[in-house]
DNA sequence: GTGTTATATAACCTATCAGTTATGCAAGCT
DNA sequence: AGCTTGCATAACTGATAGGTTATATAACAC
């Protein structure tokens, strides 16, 4: 399945690694060495999450020398947060009104079935 | 890759059938067969997607006859939603400065590195 | 009972993922 | 120039994801 660009975000936070990365880059950026380092996987390893980071708009690159530090991009992260935020006050709020409903509805169109929880 | 808790919950929301699904649960909870309705795809394949969903604790099952209807569950949406709120602010607010930091930094600790260009 | 509806599960296929090693290449260093 | 460092890329591999069809199960309707 292709991803769309709200998918690849959250298909790139779906890793641990990744998400390490991501809470490594919050406090500056960094080169492929020093990410790589508190892993214990390859730099190619490395090298490919940075690579699904990037095509998620999560991280670009910068350059320095030979180095190609990575630094956090807050684009894709917001649009994330904002689909979550978005259903999370819808039915955050709505719950126990929710709640109520759904019961007076089951027990209207069928005769009453005791609760599950 | 074994997924955590979190980790999960990303991966069941980076696809947007998936997403769809928790979109139309957000008004209410809803069949299977209703769930499966707008898509083009096998009521297996939502049965999986629902089963993806609910091992990332976003949705659970009731029951009504023959019918299991879906709900959302809070609890897995908080949580990606902290997650994601933490770092958001952490550079959101403090971009410029982290900028000027790092830079410092840089000069710092090493013996100046002429300007990265 | 028989048949039907709602859902789950199994078996299968293909594509993508996450890792590996080996290699290439550009930019310093001496 | 020749060696080293930092990173990217290719080719391969095993596992998982996401879909399919076919079948099983369970509750209802007659």
């Amino acid at each position: 399945m292709g991803h769309d660009r709200l998918g690849a975000t959250f298909a790139a936070l779906a890793d641990p690694t990744r998400r390490a990365i991501l809470v490594r880059l919050a406090s500056g950026e960094a080169s492929v060495m020093e990410l790589a380092e508190p892993f214990r996987m390859s730099q190619p390893a490395i090298s490919k999450h940075l690579k699904v980071l990037e095509r998620a708009g999560l991280i670009s690159r910068g350059r320095d020398a030979q180095r190609r530090p990575r630094r956090l991009e807050a684009k894709s992260l917001e649009e994330a947060t904002e689909w979550l935020e978005r259903y999370r006050e819808f039915w955050e709020g709505n719950y126990q009104r929710l709640d109520a409903l759904l019961e007076e509805l089951k027990t209207t169109q069928k005769k009453g079935r005791s609760t599950k929880r």
